[in-house]
DNA sequence: TATGAATGAGGATTCATTCAT
DNA sequence: GATGAATGAATCCTCATTCAT
């Protein structure tokens, strides 16, 4: 039992520290952001950090990991339940609007401070980004070979409009000062993306 | 004359260093660059830089408007030059891969350093992106009028997903390291994007 | 009983540390090295390190007591049984070139670690090594007396030389990669030193 | 001639820098030292320090290359001007003893400061201990094959014993509060060295 | 205009030590 | 006694910018 008290805590203090640096992160930027600003709002001392991350650059990357895991395994999962391939393609594009539309200061770092250069750009493209076209374009493959999506672009570009799609709108959602909720845009853009992958007018299945 | 001659040679000297900016911004990254390495690049003092530009800042301030207002004026010459919104918005969209596509260094500046905090990437929205998009609107709008563009989704909605969809690309071409020709992709994309802005099937215009 | 055997079991713990922290100190030097590597050498938990010794600079200074004490009581009890003071002052520096001939970890804590700082130097010259000097210059003296030594030289600078030029060579073994064993050179150095502190050729003894 | 100026004016500060390190590092030790100390006594911003020098190691390292090479070349002339080895080693051992008797912060630095780790202490041991204890062998060797000094033991061995029996004195000088000049000591230290390398007494030449 | 030497603010990180368990 | 997670003080160095020449 102890154990479990001991990993509990151990695993709040660690949770308490990426919450803070997600919201010093998104409030001032992660190059103004100084490591003593997260231990303060963690309630933690400035040496504490470095018990739990290995400096500044790995808490950033441990916020999006520790998101990106868990935005992809649902987004498996809203597959998984139905057959549709526009139902699927449009339940994760709403996941995905819906999980940055809760957490704003996540959204934040998400769509600046992750890729503030090169090098973190490509990390998040070879990483997460990679794994959530590979969804995409297993959805939009499988649509086509069903019928229901156009089959005369590459799903690899298909995929790449529709992340680049929403990927914009979040990042103009995070940039407006008040904002209507990120949600609440889901329909016109999935009308779009949906649209945009029909098979062609004349184009006929087989 | 010879204040001509000055003059050229300053907005030369002005050119060169924007050049040199250009290219040591996309080599090292806005940050890890030292001014000192655009003056060695560019050919001049350290102190020479401050007579052209006010800081480091500026300096990235002023790649961006030193092209975004070539880009958005031809942007609106390929629009004053043909009728059809659906034509305008294929030389619109084609405009921007070719202009990004024919100088690598100058889109990673774009894509990457120019986006690198939310204040700048703020700039960059409110202003050339900003424009960018009440051109598309004016594009999505007059063809929803003239009936060859869906009325059933806000042309602001419309003009975003379409810019998503093509700085995405842009993006994607600039982290990848021995990539095809920005503008070959040019097609695929605008077979997508012209779809994703067809009337609705049924829709009727009036 | 259970006395004696927890007395034995602290002690010899106590003796482990000083082992590890002898070892670590060698190896990495003393700044460089980190409570936490003795700690793990001894196999103990780094807290337990301040049950035995007040802190780092203790450790050090304990290095330097435990094998002090026993050195010059050593070297006391050589003097103690011969007569000629040539004897006494061989069996000393011998005794010198043996005891960290035979630790190359402790000699580098002695010739190195220990004179860190001018306030290690000053309590190794003010402790051990004034000991040490006392020690020759009673001898030196006697010899002078005796007159096997020179008398026209003060005894304390004749110590000071005999010192210094023992004290060299660890220092260079101490230095050297593969070295011979450090006693070899035990012969060379003390017809040298014997040679030095001769009566001057003309001198009598009166 | 306005080279000459700057020139002068770049190795004045150069050397008002490293002065400022000798006294800094001598007052508190080169770790307790601060940089911000050795710039604020050089009358210099922080920055400016970085112009001279690498860094803080660097400007320990530059004190003894700064000195040790002058201490060298003079050593080799006074060996040049006699032809008596003895009359040679005599004038090295005082040039030594006077070099560093008359600046006691310079001598700390030499005594304790460039030898605090043993990365430090090899430095030296390689480089100015080395070339000097060339001289001392070459003047032994010399000595030895003149007849003058003794065969009998290597001239390695017995450069090291005078290079150490010197360099303790300056040690213990170095630690004294209130010590008599270096130089007294030099007839007395020299009494017993030149003895030492004496010929045996039974020993002839050839 | 052009130069480039000088300036000085600013922060991530380490690790000896403590103390609640 | 033993543990080891938590603490927090303390500093070197970089580099954008200035300004005397």
């Amino acid at each position: 039992m102890q154990r479990v008290t001991e990993s509990t805590s151990k695993s709040r203090r660690r949770r308490d520290i990426v919450r803070a640096a997600i919201d010093i992160f998104a409030e001032r930027g992660y190059f103004a952001a100084r490591m003593h600003d997260v231990a303060e709002r963690a309630g933690v001392a400035d040496g504490t950090l470095y018990l739990y991350f290995k400096g500044k650059e790995d808490l950033l990357v441990s916020i999006l990991e520790g998101h990106a895991d868990d935005f992809l395994a649902r987004a498996r999962r809203d597959i998984a339940v139905v057959d549709d391939p526009r139902e699927q393609l449009r339940r994760v594009v709403e996941r995905h609007l819906v999980s940055l539309g809760r957490d704003r200061a996540l959204a934040q770092v998400f769509q600046i401070e992750l890729r503030h250069s090169r090098r973190f750009l490509r990390r998040v493209a070879r990483g997460t980004v990679a794994q959530y076209l590979r969804l995409l374009v297993e959805v939009i493959a499988a649509g086509s070979t069903a019928g229901v999506f156009r089959a005369d672009v590459p799903p690899e570009v298909a995929a790449r409009v529709v992340f680049g799609a929403v990927d914009e709108m979040v990042t103009a959602w995070v940039l407006t000062a008040r904002p209507r909720p990120l949600a609440a845009q889901a329909n016109a853009v999935l009308a779009l993306v949906l649209q945009a992958l029909e098979p062609a007018r004349g184009e006929t299945h087989g």
